[in-house]
DNA sequence: CGCGATTTTGATCAATGTCAAAGGTGGTGG
DNA sequence: CCACCACCTTTGACATTGATCAAAATCGCG
């Protein structure tokens, strides 16, 4: 499968999959003509292709449609630090400056469906609509503190507590990014080295712990699923930390 | 000291100390007049004083004039994760949501002087002066992408790597923020318990490694001062990925 | 001079990494 | 339908980094 943009004649903005969610959220239906307009429309990519790529500077900006992307830096010797990982409304590759080369890599786990937008321009479309502005600096505020917070599990809990609360958080944002979804499990397209570059940990590591959590009742991941078996149990474990969300309509 | 504001007649935002750096920066001189109208004033904090506080809902923002900030968040059990050093320019204490507890306390590390602005209203002035809400998204991505640089450290580095990456960066954090400064050590207000609780290690650890990087001539950490010995090869143990900073006339 | 905080050092321990090999699993092509 | 292959998971033995515990030395400061 090879990127490529399609206007996708029958798609617009007000149909969105993701309406209430990215960067143009805050919009009603007559100023999102605007958007429409500014859209390169949609792209979809295979499993295991890059959105954007580390030391490269894009020209574009993205909003996550379907499917999983995650975000990881490579040092020089090839150790990778997985720093988030994307589902449905998430937006990416927002940079405030055009030509300076991404740290990150994006790259898709499933095979997935972006929104694109030029990234010529956008700041003064922003300009012109200061209601995405403002929920671009939430968006970005709101990543920050989960950046904090994947930084704080890292550096000061043990790996069982991080593999829990990785794990938990997955779900719950899986569960949010598709709020019809139920029941105790979701599909989880990621392998025991993606968690371990994710958390700091080799993937030997987390097999035994997760093995440990299986063994305890606690969770289970098998064949590209995770079940919560105690969710009290598991809150517990991973310290969890209620939700970080933006309001529908923000302060002020 | 108790926290106090003040309307400081004599100082107003056009002769601020930080003009080129914080969320008010893009205005021009006419358009400061909002800006100085709406801030409530200045105010002077004792080191060991919190700005906010974790698990407190703040009403403020604030804009940091002089002095360093640590922000950290503390486990139930004690173990605290400080996730961020910060020094004249930053911005503290935006979060989208009024009245969501912080995730975060901001302590003062040093006596510390901020500009105050009160939240409420906040989002309304930057509707008003869409300039200053796209420079907060600009902040809140580049405040994010340092967040992914220091979680990719913690997770991927060795204890000396952290180190030096750390100490690197805030050597050319305070340059920065102070461009009329020159020589090769800065004032350092930190413990090697800050040191180690930003980089997930112990204090004793750090110490050692410390001492390590003293012998082997690269830095030498002392009474309160960061010196660099080496600065080739510091940049080098410490990984080192070229600034990240927010161009003077954004992209677009 | 004396006190609390910080730094330094030593001895020992535990969590996690490394290396290596043996199972599984799913996909592909014959 | 089977055989094969690439990739992933699982397990074992052992190595290492960094943690823990404890005490001495030093510093900042009143």
């Amino acid at each position: 499968m090879q990127p490529f943009s399609v206007p996708e004649p029958g798609s617009t903005c007000a149909n969105c999959g993701v309406r209430g969610q990215p960067v143009c959220a805050p919009l009603d239906n007559s100023e999102l003509d605007v958007v429409d307009s500014f859209r390169a429309g949609t792209r979809m990519l295979a499993a295991g292709s890059d959105i954007f790529t580390q030391g490269e500077a894009g020209h574009e900006v993205y909003t996550l449609l379907n499917g999983w992307v995650m975000l990881y830096t490579l040092l020089e010797d090839g150790r990778r630090q997985i720093v988030d990982f994307c589902v449905a409304g998430a937006f990416l590759g927002f940079q405030p400056d055009l030509d300076v080369p991404s740290k990150h890599t994006a790259e898709a786990l499933t095979a997935v469906e972006v929104c694109v937008f030029p990234k010529r321009g956008l700041l003064t479309m922003f300009g012109q609509h200061p209601k995405m502005a403002v929920r671009m600096a939430c968006i970005a505020a709101r990543d920050q503190v989960f950046a904090y917070q994947h930084l704080t599990s890292i550096g000061r809990r043990t790996a069982r507590e991080r593999i829990a609360n990785l794990l938990l958080e997955l779900f719950v944002r899986v569960r949010q990014s598709a709020p019809d979804t139920a029941g105790d499990s979701i599909r989880l397209p990621l392998t025991q080295e993606h968690l371990g570059d994710a958390l700091g940990l080799t993937s030997v590591h987390v097999n035994r712990s997760l093995r440990a959590l299986r063994e305890d009742g606690v969770l289970a991941v098998k064949r590209g699923a995770l079940s919560i078996l105690d969710p009290d149990r598991l809150t517990e474990e991973a310290g969890f930390d209620a939700e970080v969300s933006i309001p529908r309509s923000p302060a002020g």
